[in-house]
DNA sequence: GCCAACGTTGGC
DNA sequence: GCCAACGTTGGC
C-alpha cells in the first residue's frame, strides 16, 4: 500500500513535539486513544513509515508543530487496565482489550503552523482537522494536503 | 468558563 | 432500533 498520511492530535501538556523529540529514540508510545474510530484507523489502516503531522491541542498555541511517522503496528494500551490512570477503562478486559496504541517516531520539530494559519490556506480548505466540529485525535491527511503542508514549512521533506 | 459539536449510554 | 440525556473535546 501507498505511504498514507495521518494528522495526530497531542496536548503538549502530556507529551508535546520537544518531548517526543526527547524520547528514547525519539519514539513514543501514542497512549490515550478512546475513540473508537481513531483506534480503527491505527489497527486498520496506518502502516509503519507512514507521515504523521505531530499537531498540539488544548494549548495556548494549537496548531502542527512537527513532523512525525508511524513506527509500530498496534499493541494494547496498558493504560486501559491501570486503574490510577485517567485512561483506566473499567470496562476493557485483559484477554479482550479494546483501546490499543501504536508507537510514534518524531521526525523533526517544525515552525508552529498555528490553527489560523492552517484555516486561512485556501488549498486545506479540506484539510479532516478543519472540518466543522471535528474532534477526531486522529485522522487522515490526503497526499495534497501533506504536500501544501510541506511547501508551507519550506519545501523540507 | 463558555459552548458548539459530536460520541456514547441506556431506557424503552 | 430510536433518541434523549449526558459526557467529552477543544477552540475561544
Amino acid at each position: 500500500m501507498a505511504k498514507q498520511y495521518w494528522l495526530m492530535k497531542s496536548e503538549p501538556s502530556e507529551c508535546s513535539i520537544d518531548d517526543a523529540m526527547a524520547a528514547p529514540g525519539r519514539t513514543v508510545p501514542w497512549t490515550g486513544v478512546r475513540n473508537y474510530q481513531a483506534r480503527n484507523f491505527m489497527r486498520d489502516a496506518m502502516r509503519v513509515g507512514d507521515g504523521v503531522l505531530f499537531y498540539h491541542s488544548s494549548c495556548p498555541e494549537p496548531g502542527i508543530a512537527g513532523l512525525a511517522r508511524v513506527a509500530s503496528t498496534t499493541r494494547p494500551d496498558p493504560t486501559q487496565f491501570d486503574p490510577q490512570s485517567p485512561y483506566y477503562d473499567a470496562a476493557s478486559k485483559p484477554d479482550a482489550p479494546r483501546w490499543l496504541l501504536l508507537d510514534v517516531q518524531a521526525v523533526r520539530k517544525t515552525r508552529l503552523l498555528s490553527l489560523a494559519e492552517l484555516r486561512a490556506e485556501a488549498a486545506l480548505a479540506d484539510l479532516v482537522l478543519l472540518r466543522r466540529g471535528n474532534r477526531l485525535s486522529i485522522t487522515p491527511v490526503e497526499a495534497a494536503h501533506w504536500a501544501h503542508v510541506m511547501a508551507m514549512l519550506g519545501g523540507a521533506h
